[in-house]
DNA sequence: AATCAGCGGTTAATCGATTATCTAAGCTCT
DNA sequence: AGAGCTTAGATAATCGATTAACCGCTGATT
């Protein structure tokens, strides 16, 4: 006993414990070959009994990686990136790594440190749905110096790394055609900036929707921070009155719902709404929400298996340009103007 | 240039460039005293042009502690405990933590090895919003190698550790009470599972509401995973059926107006309904929710405050049995009966 | 009989930053 | 002038696990 109480039980407490070396111990703990079976028994006998744990900042050290990914999104609010985060977490528990998460909330400078402590802890890997611009160059660095990294949901041009997105485009061209299909001629697309690429997507599936069927288009645009519900409502007061209107996101539909309940106008009679990103209560607000559904879920193991493939084959030194592009789904409810379901089932 | 390819930047090489030792860098680094002006403007500046990045595995093994701390939530899709991680993200990194963020999705499994990662990763410190009792056993272990702990939303008796909580009790007696001035007599107290001591209290502040009013108390008490919903529509259909439920926190609450929904159950007319936790969209559903709301940022805010002082202090070796509770607050909608604020206000 | 291969194990170097200890120089004060 | 103190910096030990290099032994090969 020495006088140290900090009570951390080292591999050379463990050895002494056996009378062996510490190699023998490592070699134990990593599996590795040229240890009898009898002297592994009596090692992880004493392991257990000394209650010892490899102390993973020294692993890392010796290592160069530790066996954690880094996986950043916008925010944890939305049930869109913390439902992703869910199945990295899981995926990446059942490949024996650890997650380390972070929200940057859309600020690039949090984003900026975030990024920039995935390098200075020796995280094997990033995945990021990236938020700014400005963390380009941080990433091409990143990928430059061997680091994996798989962007979900909105990618950066110029750089390469893993992608894992969705069918925007296609998805806003359904949701856009089912209000034309509902005889609205009118169609306001209302979001937040452009400054990702799958909202800009998505505004050239509505675009194509629209030219397709020789109507003209609506906008409001606007960014992040800026009221936006108030701009929808005020459009309606406006000399040519959108029917309808397609929200570019999650955030978006629930505050212009949040805006139109405030004002009491029914939907779908005198606006009809239909959103990108379905949301689990969607099915329970005063109108239930139609809503273009991203497998979000689906997103976040296809991005956690690209990663861990290109750190088991450890190729992510070479390119990685792999790219997984999903279906989205319609949901039908009753924002739109489609008769409820349960009336047409059971007539009271 | 020799012929690794690395690219690691180290101290060494920071201070090859200056023409000084190492010593100085990190002095440099650290703030310490003992390094002239001029020699820090050096230094700083082939820091900055060789992008030097101090490696925190080897600060952690030296210093024995890293500069983060573990937080562990049962599940990020609740919006409660999204909401009271991004607080603890945001107080953290002020005070210049990390936040390692793990969601154990109430397996305990999950749990208990997320906790032995935050051993072997010499966490600064943990915050935990427990979900099994099986972690007990590991957190006091924690606790007596001197690892500060800050229990969050719940806690578990035994344990010397700080504690965040909520007036359980008091927010739902209010709520009980609220029911019962709206003349409810049969009052359906509903929830998942009694394992936490935050459902108990909740339980106990129905209990004393109904006690005190001379009623007779009706619970519908199940194990996690079990469908609630069908329950609550079942026990309408008893001898005496309830006039109005409690749920005890947000799933229960949109497990029951799911189920309500998909029944066509008036509400409040037929079944009025009061929830433990309020959530965003709470105010859109078809009958906007009456519920008790729980500080969740400020829960965040106190537990991170709690654990960062005494992490300067040191005094995570002693006892560090603070306590903070919080207030919660009545939000009244139209679910329990009141008139809806906007018919008042303005009647058309 | 001599060599070789593999097994089971030890010793010591290493990863990168921190820090105790030490040297040298500059300064004040009697 | 020399003791005493502060400043500026260097050297080397240290944290705990990994791993290259090495050693002695046994049994097989030629």
């Amino acid at each position: 006993m020495s006088t140290r109480s900090r009570s951390v039980v080292t591999i050379a407490d463990v050895a002494r414990a056996c009378g062996v070396g510490t190699m023998t111990v490592s070699r134990v703990i990593n599996g590795k070959k040229h240890v009898s079976e009898e002297m592994a028994r009596r090692v992880e006998e004493a392991i257990a009994r000394l209650n010892y744990q490899p102390n993973e900042a020294a692993r890392t050290l010796k290592g160069r990686t530790s066996r954690t990914i880094g996986l950043i999104v916008p925010s944890l609010s939305d049930p869109f990136f913390s439902q992703c985060a869910h199945a990295v977490q899981q995926v990446a528990a059942e490949q024996g790594y650890m997650t380390m998460l972070f929200a940057c909330e859309a600020n690039r400078s949090v984003e900026a440190e975030e990024l920039s402590q995935m390098r200075a802890r020796n995280i094997a890997g990033i995945l990021i749905v990236p938020s700014s611009e400005n963390s380009l160059e941080q990433l091409q660095e990143l990928r430059r110096s061997g680091m994996p990294v798989v962007m979900i949901d909105r990618t950066f041009a110029g750089i390469d790394a893993g992608e894992v997105m969705v069918e925007n485009l296609e998805g806003a061209f359904r949701a856009t055609n089912h209000l034309i299909d509902h005889g609205h001629r009118r169609i306001l697309c209302v979001g937040y900036d452009r400054e990702y690429n799958s909202i800009g997507e998505r505004i050239e599936g509505y675009k194509k929707a629209m030219q397709t069927a020789g109507l003209s288009q609506q906008y409001i645009l606007v960014k992040r921070g800026v009221p936006i519900g108030p701009k929808v409502v005020a459009s309606l007061r406006s000399a040519k009155p959108p029917s309808a209107v397609f929200t570019l996101n999650n955030v978006t539909s629930v505050a212009v719902l949040s805006a139109l309940k405030r004002e009491e106008i029914r939907i779908p009679q005198q606006l009809a709404i239909i959103g990108f990103d379905d949301f689990e209560l969607a099915s329970l607000l005063a109108v239930p929400l139609t809503a273009v559904r991203q497998p979000a879920t689906e997103l976040g193991r296809h991005a956690t298996r690209m990663l861990i493939d290109s750190l088991r084959t450890g190729n992510g030194g070479e390119r990685m340009t792999s790219r997984i592009v999903l279906p989205t789904e319609l949901i039908l409810r009753q924002s739109c103007g489609c008769e409820p379901i349960s009336r047409i089932a059971r007539p009271s």
